[in-house]
DNA sequence: TTATTACTTTGTAATCTTTATAAACAGTGT
DNA sequence: ACACTGTTTATAAAGATTACAAAGTAATAA
């Protein structure tokens, strides 16, 4: 394993501590942490997971100031919001481009790398008469450990 | 235009029946009412659309009626569920496979017709180990209309 | 036909996520 | 120290969806 991959969460948490100074917002201790989160998480986590997981170092954060702070890093482009079938929206810290799989039986989500699939947006361009930005794919099924548990 | 075009709507609407008595769903007015509406609307609407849309109709009809029958519909697959960024889920008649371009101006949503991206699915089951089932996609962009809002 | 049963609708309350608001707080520059 | 601006907190409010109980309606069996 490269040196770059060992420290590669600690350098996107830099980058991405850079861009906020660089956009003029303030990093604040919350602001910080709610990062330090998104970036070193490997799931997708809610504002309310979030919320909870860092009420042990901010017993007195609010709520808001979670919601306040991802809407501030998806306008500067740090985060992405995911919305799902489920109830709440979920968020991804924005690294390389990638589709996720998601497991219909518990939920798992897991990063998928796919060219990007600009063949599509130009046929719809085309078709349409849209100006298109971007697109946006879920890939459905059931993973492997739900497969299993099936099958018992 | 070929008569099986002019009559298309209503044979949708015939099909869909067909296929609540088939399943033992009793076909209720209200039923037969919001299945009509999804139908013949050429919108993605959202249950409070349908309920606004047959309160004429329906003066005493409950949106609890309307949320039951768009799960019933659901499950046994006549209605698809969308669910964007915005806040409430819209419901999409199922007819032939399809995507959705969706203006980020207006909020309006046209039908793309492209073949299926069984490429796409079978690389994430391969990478994933899912067993996959489906996926979806949307495009987002700009319409021709606000494209030119945009210029005035 | 009547009685029984299961399903459906209605009306309302409850829940859940997210946003709005106002007051307290913190940092920066003069 | 003072004023200014942005941030957090706490709480209320909004909006979508679900839960629940009571009343209504259709299907079935006796």
């Amino acid at each position: 394993m490269s040196h770059t991959h060992v420290h590669e969460s600690h350098d996107q948490l830099k980058d991405a501590l850079d861009t906020l100074k660089q956009t003029g917002v303030r990093i604040t201790p919350q602001r910080h942490a709610i990062l330090e989160f998104l970036v070193e998480s490997m799931t997708h986590p809610t504002a309310d997971d979030i919320y909870k997981a860092l009420e042990g170092k901010f017993p007195n954060m609010s709520v808001a100031t979670v919601y306040n702070n991802l809407r501030v890093f998806r306008e500067v482009g740090l985060v992405k919001e995911l919305t799902y079938g489920d109830t709440s929206s979920r968020f991804d810290f924005v690294t390389t481009e990638h589709y996720h799989v998601i497991c219909e039986t518990c939920g798992k989500i897991v990063d998928f790398h796919y060219p990007g699939l600009d063949e599509v947006e130009q046929l719809a361009a085309h078709v349409t008469g849209f100006k298109i930005s971007h697109h946006r794919m879920e890939i459905y099924g059931t993973c492997a450990e739900c497969n299993h548990k099936d099958l018992h």
